[in-house]
RNA sequence: GGGCGAAUAGCUCAGCGGUAGAGCACUCGCUUCACACGCGAGGGGUCGUAGGUUCGAACCCUACUUCGCCCA
């Protein structure tokens, strides 16, 4: 027997029960089923050190909304949840933790810190895990994967393996991104953009001959040590003597030449660039073309190396460009200053400035796994929401370039590489015995580690046991759907693509919904550094898990960013508080309402007009939710649920059922059932209380069907006709504010002129007349008939609405009617011009030039009686 | 520098060719027997600016301004 439902709401007191609950009855586990049809989302694997925010409110959300409304839909639905190891994050993590300790990873060395690393996960990993049970998210659990795993890590060592069989990985001495807090490459990906302000510095190239050389304007006077020509655009008219001739290096002094190439802007500094592949990205590709070499000044330390003036040896990178700077200016080298805004690259991890430097990595060649992808979504087999991020997809792939996928992280997928006393390669799924190339059994496996993003391509076909032929993968890849946030479309969607397409010859998802961005009130990112941040526990730990959902979902308009408003939150909580309230208002009205067993709906034919109106407007709800489900509309969704429990449900038919006709009491509960399932995705906790004390046959609300349409019934007649009613109390509502008339008081009301149809409407809903309007006895007269001496009045219609009132009020009537009289006027007088306007009656569809003509008619009927009735109140 | 998005009531946003909407906030009234986390009534907008298309523009087109995001 359930306890009686309390006078309030109170999320503490349900939520983490029904998780419980939940949880132990396997309610989020599924096993593959052919029978039914398969909705399945693979969960972005969170960090292993990540905690929630908000981001995971606009994510993942959806996704749990998504999981539990298809299962609702008798699907075989499942949501499949996993972590990811986050190797730069982790080390980062543990690297702080030692620092308090005083030591640094190199006092464990690799195999300690990775115990220590594995001990930390243990303790600390699933944090997360608890806060998206908080939040009410429902993966199955039991299918919790990690990367790390011993699946996962074949997985990731067969692709490895093929792919380099295939000759698409490579290892090359090339120019990569390295960040020297870290100790390790970066891919180009993982380089995040930020305007910094910085100083251009114009220093002088004398030319060899005694000439005066080109001036050439650089951010980076430190690498001049590196400098390995000038370049100028050869259609440059200042410099096309220039070219071929030697300049000398201001810094270890060297002459070196002067080149021309059209990469170079001519509109940049003074349109001459110094060239030092060996620190520059774009340099390396001019210095390429014109077979220059690239030289180091700084090394993987980011210090001066030795190969610059002796007095900069071992100096910081940033302490050698102050340095430079005074040293040109003392050799009479530096022109001028400038200052200038740069967008420097910095670790996405830890924030330090990448260093472009020549290193031998491993790389994975994109353009051959591109194109199939591109494909994929210029053929319409992978559809991306909102459509306009298809753009941001195939202009990456596009422009894609090879990707470095080695790192010298110590946590991750080592390589599978083996180097032998001979220096020889041997890769391999399992280590080898012997060298491949000479036999040599003398082997050492490279101490590199894989790029994260490089299992987290594998994810939506690791997970299910790739590459084993398992049921679930037969089952459940490719998956439906993937939601995700943009920035990571790069990182991971398209790398997930290319490497599904590769290996299993289909996309891992036909759709990818990508969730906006959650700003600040004033529309900022939430960012650490500027302590704008939202935790969303704290928003559960206040409002509780549905609110959240709730208030984060509401704001998710199609394809829009978010500027979070924590009031949301609050409304959602007051909106559960207002369910919780119907609901309590049905057990206690109706206590044959008590008993668990379902009751059924009585036939149409005993229906009464304000049944027949809510089952309309259920059938109507239904719908629209289930469009907007289905556009991934979800503050539609919550806006649809939210309006008509509210303004239909609540203020309308439970005000009516209060006459407790036999038919409310089924009615009713059946309203309130479909409306607590259309809702239960959003806010499972409170659907699924307030369900148990509602008649039901499902023991669970998931375990009912989704409400079809056919659960409402579409009945026009009744709509218009309530419409029409709720008008006419609407109307007497008015009037009896004007004296302010108590609620408990009833009027009477006096109706001029109402056509038969509204007379007999009128008539026949005397209840709803009397509990919505407040009014009894309603005299239906003709406008011969005498009118009472003072009353106040509106129109309605070609109707009129008299409450008769105390003669004090009739001042106020004189007012309100004057200042409908000009309202009025003015109208027509808008809809004259229109109507008069050249053209319009020729080209304007005659259906409008109609409709606004009875408009004109009615205003001017409106003006000639309101006048009339002003008139006859003025003596 | 290139691309994308936004600008509508005090705030957050819907509306996207035919009479400007919601929630919150604000004003007034209310213990009305589900709910004061509530009920009833109200005030408040030349729909960023300037042009254009159209009988008709918040809505379509062009330019501009401001803000945000992504890429280089």
């Amino acid at each position: 027997m359930l306890e009686r439902l309390a006078d309030k709401y109170d999320p503490k007191s349900i939520e983490a029960a029904w998780y419980a609950r939940w949880e132990s009855e396997g309610a989020f586990h599924a096993v593959p089923d052919p029978s039914k049809a398969p909705f399945v989302i693979a969960m972005p694997p969170p960090n292993i050190t990540g905690r929630a925010h908000m981001g995971h409110g606009s994510t993942y959300t959806p996704m749990d909304i998504l999981t539990r409304m298809h299962r609702m839909r008798g699907e075989n639905a499942v949501w499949l949840p996993g972590q990811d190891h986050a190797a730069i994050a982790t080390q980062n993590v543990l690297e702080k933790e030692l620092a308090k300790e005083g030591l640094t990873r190199y006092d464990l060395g690799p195999e300690k810190f990775r115990e220590r690393a594995a001990a930390w996960r243990e303790k600390y990993g699933h944090i997360i895990y608890e806060q998206f049970r908080a939040l009410g998210f429902g993966p199955d659990w039991q299918r919790d994967r990690f990367t790390m795993d011993a699946g996962l890590s074949r997985a990731v060592t067969k692709v490895f393996v093929e792919l380099y069989r295939e000759g698409l990985i490579y290892r090359g001495l090339r120019l990569v991104n390295w960040c020297p807090h870290c100790q390790s490459t970066l891919s180009d990906s993982e380089v995040e953009r930020e305007d910094t302000d910085a100083t251009l510095y114009f220093v002088r190239y004398v030319g060899v001959d005694g000439g005066d050389g080109v001036v050439v304007a650089t951010t980076r006077p430190e690498t001049i040590f590196a400098d390995v020509a000038v370049a100028v655009h050869p259609e440059d008219a200042r410099y096309k003597s220039l070219v071929g001739k030697m300049v000398m290096r201001p810094l270890s002094p060297t002459p070196i030449p002067v080149i021309a190439d059209s990469a170079v802007e001519r509109e940049f500094g003074t349109g001459a660039l110094k060239i030092t592949p060996g620190h520059d990205q774009a340099d390396a590709e001019i210095g390429e073309r014109h077979g220059l070499p690239a030289k180091s000044a700084i090394g993987f330390d980011a210090k001066m190396t030795a190969d610059v003036e002796p007095e900069f040896v071992g100096l910081d990178r940033f302490d050698a460009r102050r340095r430079a700077v005074d040293v040109l200016r003392e050799r009479g080298m530096l022109e001028r200053e400038e200052p200038h805004r740069l967008a420097q690259g910095l670790c996405y991890r830890c924030d330090t400035v990448v260093e472009p430097l020549l290193s031998l990595q491993w790389f994975v060649k994109m353009k051959t796994l591109a194109a199939p992808a591109l494909e994929a979504s210029r053929s319409g087999r992978l559809r991306f929401t909102p459509q306009r991020y298809q753009r941001t997809y195939e202009d990456w792939l596009e422009r894609i370039r090879d990707w470095c996928i080695s790192r010298q992280i110590w946590l991750g997928h080592r390589l599978p590489v083996w180097t032998c006393a001979n220096g020889h390669i041997s890769v391999a799924e399992t280590p080898p015995s012997a060298c491949a190339t000479c036999g040599n059994a003398q082997l050492e496996q490279d101490p590199d580690t894989l790029d994260t993003w490089f299992s987290s391509a594998l994810w939506p076909f690791s997970i299910l046991g790739w590459p084993d032929k398992t049921p679930e993968l037969a089952a459940w890849y490719p998956t439906q759907l993937m939601i995700t946030g943009r920035e990571i479309i790069f990182l991971w969607v398209a790398r997930m693509v290319m490497m599904g397409l590769h290996f299993l010859d289909k996309e891992p998802f036909s759709d990818v919904l990508i969730t906006p961005l959650v700003m600040d009130e004033q529309g900022r990112k939430m960012s650490k550094s500027l302590g704008n941040s939202l935790d969303p526990m704290e928003l559960v730990h206040e409002y509780g898990a549905d609110a959240t959902r709730y208030g984060v979902v509401s704001q998710m308009h199609a394809g829009q960013d978010v500027r979070f408003s924590v009031a949301r939150c609050d409304d959602a909580r007051k909106f559960g508080n207002k369910l919780w309230q119907a609901v309590r208002f049905a057990l206690q009205t109706f206590p044959e309402l008590q008993q668990a067993a379902a009751m059924p709906v009585p036939p149409v034919e005993r229906w009464t007009l304000a049944d027949r109106w809510i089952m309309d407007a259920l059938a109507d709800a239904i719908e629209r939710v289930d469009a907007a489900a289905a556009t991934y509309d979800f503050s539609e969704w919550s806006h649809v649920v939210y309006t008509f429990v509210w303004n239909q449900l609540c203020d309308v038919y439970i005000e009516v059922a209060k006459d407790k006709e036999p038919t409310r009491a089924p009615i009713l509960a059946h309203v309130l059932s479909c409306s607590l399932q259309l809702l239960h995705p959003i806010m499972p906790f409170i659907t699924e209380e307030l369900w148990q004390h509602l008649p039901h046959t499902a023991d669970r609300i998931e375990r009912a069907l989704w409400p079809t349409q056919a659960a409402g019934r579409r009945d026009t007649h009744a709509a218009s006709d309530m419409a029409r009613l709720l008008e006419f109390c609407k109307t007497v509502r008015d009037l009896r504010a004007i004296p302010q008339i108590k609620y408990r008081d009833l009027s009477e009301v006096h109706v001029v002129g109402a056509d038969d149809t509204f007379a007999a409407l009128v008539q026949r809903e005397d209840g709803i007349v009397r509990t919505m309007g407040r009014a009894a006895a309603v005299k239906l007269t003709q406008p011969g008939d005498g009118r009472p001496p003072h009353a106040l009045s509106r129109r309605m219609g070609s109707a009129e609405v008299l409450l008769p009132v105390d003669p004090a009020f009739i001042e106020k009537e004189r007012g309100g009617l004057r200042k409908e009289i000009d309202k009025t006027s003015d109208e027509i007088a808008s809809l004259e011009r229109k109507l008069a306007a050249t053209g319009f009656r020729e080209k304007a569809p005659p259906l409008v030039v109609q409709k606004e003509e009875a408009r004109l008619h009615e205003l001017r009927e409106h003006l000639r009686k309101s006048s009339e009735r002003l008139d006859s109140l003025s003596d």
